[in-house]
DNA sequence: TGAAGTACCTTGACAGGCGAGGTACTCTGG
DNA sequence: CCAGAGTACCTCGCCTGTCAAGGTACTTCA
């Protein structure tokens, strides 16, 4: 909820990126999973993904395709990069530095 | 460093209420303690530790006073208000609410 | 005497999140 | 048969927080 979205703020690309490496796939799909792991807790805001998506998009992390779904409305899929992967796997190493250091200093 | 600061963006009110809840403290000092409890790894930018001042005393979560002191630079004192310090302990169950999601948004 | 340290502050630019609004197609219940 | 809910995409413009850059003023010490 609102609650933690101040906090999620700054792990976007990295949520994406996540979601990425499991499967290539789209903007509705990727909200809809994240939404489940949660538990509903959480979810992006569409206009939050979709400049998301332009962002990675344009810094070479991640590509995308349209479906060739000939029913149903159209979608566009994402697929990450070798730099995508790279930034991802530099990007958990940096969540578990944050982790740290803001428990660190949550404490006497 | 610059590496994790995209990362603390979003707790640094929370950083800086657990510091005033060890004690009344000033900018300056807040901040080596910062220094201090990262062994060097983290600081915050003058200019956002001072508008997050600003913003904490007009939410009144902290509330401040000149230091008495004849000798040496003047110095502004932060104490936390009772508000700031349920805000604080509000803050501190959103963060390991965050953790979890975020933990678990980056698994498989 | 001048550099380094202590201590405060402001301005303006920039980036990311998101509310609000829009398009277009499909499926289902009454 | 058609209205509403669901799927699926997108843009514009505001707001908030960070921070580079610049400034002030005092003290200590080599």
């Amino acid at each position: 909820m609102s609650l933690t979205s101040d906090l999620i703020r700054g792990h976007t690309d990295q949520i994406i990126l996540a979601r990425l490496i499991a499967q290539d796939s789209y903007g509705y799909e990727i909200n809809k999973t994240i939404a489940d792991k949660t538990d509903g807790d959480y979810e992006f805001k569409e206009a939050t993904l979709y400049s998301a998506f332009r962002r990675l998009e344009q810094a070479g992390l991640i590509v995308s395709y349209w479906g060739d779904s000939e029913q149903g409305a159209r979608r566009r899929y994402y697929a990450i990069t070798p730099q995508g992967v790279q930034y991802y796997a530099h990007s958990l190493e940096d969540w578990q530095e944050a982790k740290r250091i803001i428990d660190s200093l949550l404490t006497k």
